[in-house]
DNA sequence: TGTACATCAGTGAACGCGCGTTCACTGATGTAC
DNA sequence: TGTACATCAGTGAACGCGCGTTCACTGATGTAC
């Protein structure tokens, strides 16, 4: 056996990161294999040992958020399991942060690549609900009252997180752009409070 | 003179129009001049004698859209005077509507191409930020109170609105897109009637 | 009214470039003996 | 322990294709006389 099992997966592993980092700073279209392969510390060809083409390691990149940053949307970190309302402002404080705001190589993909994804392969598409999904039951879970009514109310600070980052994100008024965070943020936190 | 100078202009509104049709569907590097000329009935070369180039028409694309179907967010097409607030449910019924989520020529830029957007020229992000601006004051002169809170309010509203929009765009399974949509537009008709 | 002319919207071949993918190969590694 | 060997991750040249843009040309149009 030449090399070992390991020796790949960590390979893999390294080419995913970079193309994560790398489809966040130029959304599908602006990656070539050439630059996450040069960033990974190889060249071109061997990225066929890996990948059976670019949708393949894009929906990868996408999922692999889920793994990285995002592993607190699963396993709650750092919340005290007395205190479960924690997780839901937690994640809401988090994800509407200036900081997250600034963060191109760190952000979430459903903020980066929405449309890439919405015209990407099914297994891409999958990832990304796969991401909001996580992200749902991480707030479902830590908010009171009726499962449906819980579940209604994480689709709402849902679509309020995304949404209020993408629109963010691509105004160039900066501004204006804060503004929309901050009210969002502050628009989230009311409506966990009244549950 | 040859041709008349409204020739030239139906010519290239019509180029226009063609080119937001085809960046609906395939988004800004999906789309080809090639394309976007032959439904105009024109060929290639012809191209440049209306635009500059590739980015100047995915702007004029994009700002396009305040014109036509989003003319309503400057002109309360429709709504009675003495009924302001009709205005803004008006616009959160049609933007949060099935109709819209399942037009995909026809829907809004914003949530049909945000990516591109971002990652686009300084024109582009300004015509993104006018759609913008242009639904947030929809909502902001139906709201009843102080200045501020209206425009927080309306803020909130465009949020929910284009991401609930984004994200039930995005995700493979449909019927989970349907309940976001329904969620978001529940919502957003709760936060209207408390103002 | 008819005709010659100037303008410029529109044509389509060609250019240059970049990208995804393929492929014959190289050489580092773990194993067998 | 040392050596020959098989495997396959990694290399880099090459291929094929498509796209944005350029450019010399064409011909439809309105105007001048």
């Amino acid at each position: 056996m030449p090399y070992s099992a390991q020796h790949k997966r960590d390979t893999r592993a390294r080419i995913v990161e970079c193309a994560r980092i790398l489809f966040n700073r130029h959304g599908f279209e602006g990656v070539t294999i050439d630059m996450v392969m040069e960033d990974a510390g190889l060249t071109r060809g061997g990225f066929y040992n890996h990948f059976r083409g670019k949708e393949e390691l894009f929906a990868a990149a996408v999922s692999s958020f889920l793994m990285g940053r995002g592993s607190q949307w699963r396993a709650d970190v750092g919340v005290d399991p007395n205190r479960p309302d924690q997780a839901a402002s937690q994640m809401l404080a988090g994800y509407l942060s200036p900081e997250h705001l600034d963060d191109v190589d760190g952000q979430c993909p459903m903020i980066a690549l929405p449309s890439d994804v919405a015209r990407g392969s099914a297994d891409v598409q999958k990832a990304y609900q796969q991401l909001l999904e996580g992200m749902v039951s991480v707030f479902a879970r830590s908010i009171r009252g009726a499962k449906r009514d819980r579940e209604r109310t994480a689709l709402v600070l849902a679509a309020l997180s995304v949404g209020g980052m993408v629109i963010a994100r691509t105004l160039p008024d900066s501004h204006l752009a804060e503004r929309v965070r901050k009210t969002a943020f502050e628009h989230g936190r009311v409506v966990l409070k009244e549950r």
